[in-house]
DNA sequence: GAGCACTGC
């Protein structure tokens, strides 16, 4: 930890003025004032008063791990100290990482505004579908996903001088195989320029580049530097929690520093005993608090939208039993596959007198924060993914949370004044949860990571340096798993030109195989629409009230084949009706808005998810430009049914199922006994062999998008997978 | 006749 003294400005010839080449805007009273307010906020960030030294430790280590309490400004700050540090000469840019889209624009457009200039001038953000940057942007936010795929690119990061990855704890895929990059992109960057101080050393150990000037080599994957030069790369790990050893140790024992964060008082209660039915003891602690407690909303953390239903609906019968006027609590749920307009009430305060209980998955927990939360109700579980590669299955299991969950969610109330957070489980069961939840790469499907990998140039898998390594048989199985769909050559090199298209489409990488065979096939107009809305969270939205009538609106779109020409109908309906829009009211203004308002209202009358739709067109325009780009012929199969299917088993062989005599289904990947899962449009009529886009077992083992096909199709069109079971 | 935490290219 460093001490807190600090050191008097600094007269740092290499430091660039700030924005003195980027217009400020206007200044009126108003924004006066407002500026003055932003200075007197950033003065008092814990984070001010450690700023020369911070810089200090960013000169004299490359690698440093920082972690940042909620509210120390670490996110905001740090890279404007490093830019008036002059870290961007050379036209360089520091780059910093979120896990998520949102936080990634938020943090940007504030970072904008305290710099006092236009978003996408020094300060931007770059985010899939939507880039706000420039030649001038000197402090760019993005997702780590973003920047993996700018490394496929840029395998050297070349632009970047300082490198921030936030909230690495969260440990998402993405971080995980960025951080694996990251470390060797600075070795690499870093012995280039030892190597041209100090031409004769001889010592060189075995990640030093051999070579003089041109031909530079490393053992690391990254082998040709082409005789560029590159700086060092800075590299900034943050987080949030204080498991900073795993970093440092990753990173060679990186140097870790703590900053004070600034967060209130949070007070924590546990259960006397085990607590049989947390659900019912939800509720109890729910009416105890709206009865004894002070002021302040209740945020309750539920695993999934049928707990949140069930318990919405138990509050609401309990509060008919009470006197008229303890009745003044407000229940609103939140969940991700809520529409958007119903998620917004989350933000509207209680009309006056009233309390707020919000009923909340793990989207409350990082990806949104709530306003006036004062209570916090934690009955210590979470629904969790996990994969099982050997039998080629997803689940969704609900488990217990880590303490670093546990940890997160009570610090939500403590965000604006002291708070009181009720975890509904003995203090003794806290001390046997795990410190933190398992990094997703241990528990997921690995053949997209894999795939990037080898685009990156890591063609040793299993030998990989990964922070913690997947399951040997998980990278096997996706090893396998590429090689059947002819990403891979046999000595496990991408393939050509296959594996290199597949790994240029940012989608699964089955997606990927299934859009090069449509072009074979010629129906691509329909695989592109297909694998678009495969994509994304499910389009269709049936609220529980309403179960009828949104089956009733989505047999309009069903087709007899399966769900991925329902999906296909659904998007046609929608070009179809935007397009007879557009010729109708040529001349009205503000037609965009218009558009967008009749599109919101004829998703809801047909129970689709706007969201959910307008995510798949963007998709769909990105990955069209992919394909047309790889020169793919983009054709359409019209009404010939047949040749689509025939793709479809051609692409997603692996996952074929075949009915059982009882009427169900035996997988014939796994031999697993599988069912059709109720959303299915052949739900009901059960064809004899099918193939489906996912397994996951909930309360039981589901296949989810479905089509059906001929069983002698299997053995013609993938012989190298069925003639060797036959 | 079920129910699906979250994020990302």
């Amino acid at each position: 930890m460093p001490s807190m003294v600090q050191n008097g400005p600094r007269n740092n010839p290499q430091a660039q003025k700030p924005h003195s080449n980027f217009p400020n805007k206007p200044r009126n009273p108003n924004s006066m004032a407002r500026r003055e307010r932003i200075k007197r906020q950033r003065e008092s960030l814990p984070i001010a008063s450690v700023k020369e030294l911070l810089v200090e430790e960013v000169k004299t280590h490359d690698i440093l791990i920082i972690v940042g309490e909620t509210g120390s400004g670490k996110t905001t700050q740090l890279p404007q100290f490093l830019f008036n540090a002059g870290f961007c000469c050379d036209g360089k840019v520091i780059g910093i990482t979120q896990p998520r889209r949102v936080a990634a624009v938020s943090v940007a457009k504030r970072v904008a505004e305290e710099c006092e200039v236009e978003l996408g001038q020094k300060v931007g953000y770059s985010i899939r579908f939507d880039d706000k940057t420039s030649s001038f942007t000197r402090i760019k936010y993005m997702t780590d996903g973003l920047l993996l795929r700018e490394a496929l690119l840029d395998p050297y990061l070349s632009r970047y001088s300082v490198i921030i990855v936030d909230e690495a704890h969260e440990r998402t895929v993405h971080t995980d195989v960025l951080l694996g990059l990251l470390k060797n992109v600075h070795n690499v960057r870093s012995n280039f320029i030892k190597d041209h101080d100090n031409m004769d050393d001889k010592k060189s150990n075995n990640r030093t580049m051999k070579g003089k000037g041109t031909g530079t080599q490393c053992t690391s994957f990254l082998k040709h530097c082409h005789g560029r030069k590159f700086p060092p790369l800075k590299l900034i790990i943050m987080s949030a929690s204080l498991d900073a050893r795993v970093f440092s140790d990753y990173f060679g024992c990186a140097r870790a520093i703590h900053i004070e964060g600034r967060q209130h008082h949070v007070d924590i209660l546990y259960a006397f005993h085990p607590e049989p039915d947390y659900l019912d003891a939800t509720l109890v602690t729910i009416f105890q608090i709206h009865l004894e407690e002070t002021p302040g909303d209740i945020l309750v953390f539920l695993t999934g939208q049928e707990e949140i239903e069930s318990v919405e609906r138990l509050v609401q019968e309990q509060l008919h039993k009470l006197p008229e006027a303890n009745r003044k609590l407000l229940t609103v749920p939140i969940f991700s596959s809520l529409p958007s307009e119903q998620q917004m009430r989350v933000f509207m305060p209680a009309s006056p007198g009233h309390r707020k209980v919000i009923l909340a998955t793990n989207i409350a927990e990082t990806s949104l924060t709530i306003p006036g939360i004062k209570y916090v109700i934690d009955p210590g579980f979470v629904k969790a993914r996990s994969y099982d590669p050997v039998k080629g299955m997803e689940s969704l299991i609900i488990v217990p949370t880590s303490k670093a969950q546990a940890l997160q969610r009570s610090g939500r109330a403590g965000r604006e004044g002291p708070g009181k957070c009720f975890r509904l489980y003995p203090e003794c069961e806290f001390e046997k949860l795990e410190d933190s939840t398992k990094p997703e790469i241990k528990r997921c499907n690995l053949s997209n990571v894999i795939l990037q990998l080898k685009a990156l140039g890591v063609d040793d898998i299993i030998g990989f340096d990964f922070m913690e390594k997947p399951p040997r048989a998980a990278i096997i199985k996706s090893l396998e798993h590429l090689f059947l769909l002819g990403a891979l050559t046999d000595d496990c090199k991408l393939s050509e030109p296959i594996g290199h298209q597949m790994a240029r489409l940012p989608l699964d990488p089955i997606y990927s195989k299934a859009l090069i065979l449509a072009s074979q096939f010629n129906c691509l107009e329909e695989m592109l629409i297909t694998v678009a809305m495969l994509s994304v969270e499910s389009i269709f939205y049936a609220p529980r009230e309403k179960k009828d009538e949104a089956r009733t609106a989505m047999k309009c779109f069903a087709s007899p084949d399966g769900d991925h020409l329902t999906l296909v109908n659904v998007y046609r309906a929608v070009d179809r009706l935007l397009e007879k829009r557009k010729m109708e009211v040529v001349n009205e203004k503000n037609l965009h808005g218009k558009n967008e308002k009749f599109l919101r209202n004829w998703c809801k009358e047909n129970f689709i998810n706007g969201r959910s739709l307008r995510h798949a067109c963007d998709i769909h325009s990105q990955i069209r430009g992919h394909v047309e780009q790889m020169g793919l012929c983009i054709s359409s199969c019209g009404d010939d049914h047949l040749q689509f299917r025939r793709c479809l088993a051609a692409s997603f062989f692996f996952n074929a199922a075949l009915k059982q005599p009882e009427g169900t289904y035996r997988a014939l990947a796994s031999g697993q006994v599988v069912q059709i899962h109720p959303s299915s449009v052949l739900f009901q009529s059960k064809a004899e062999c099918i193939i489906f886009n996912e397994l996951v077992q909930t309360t039981n083992k589901y296949i989810r998008n479905l089509t059906r096909i001929d069983y002698l199709w299997l053995t013609e069109l993938a012989p190298h997978y069925y003639a060797m079971q036959s």
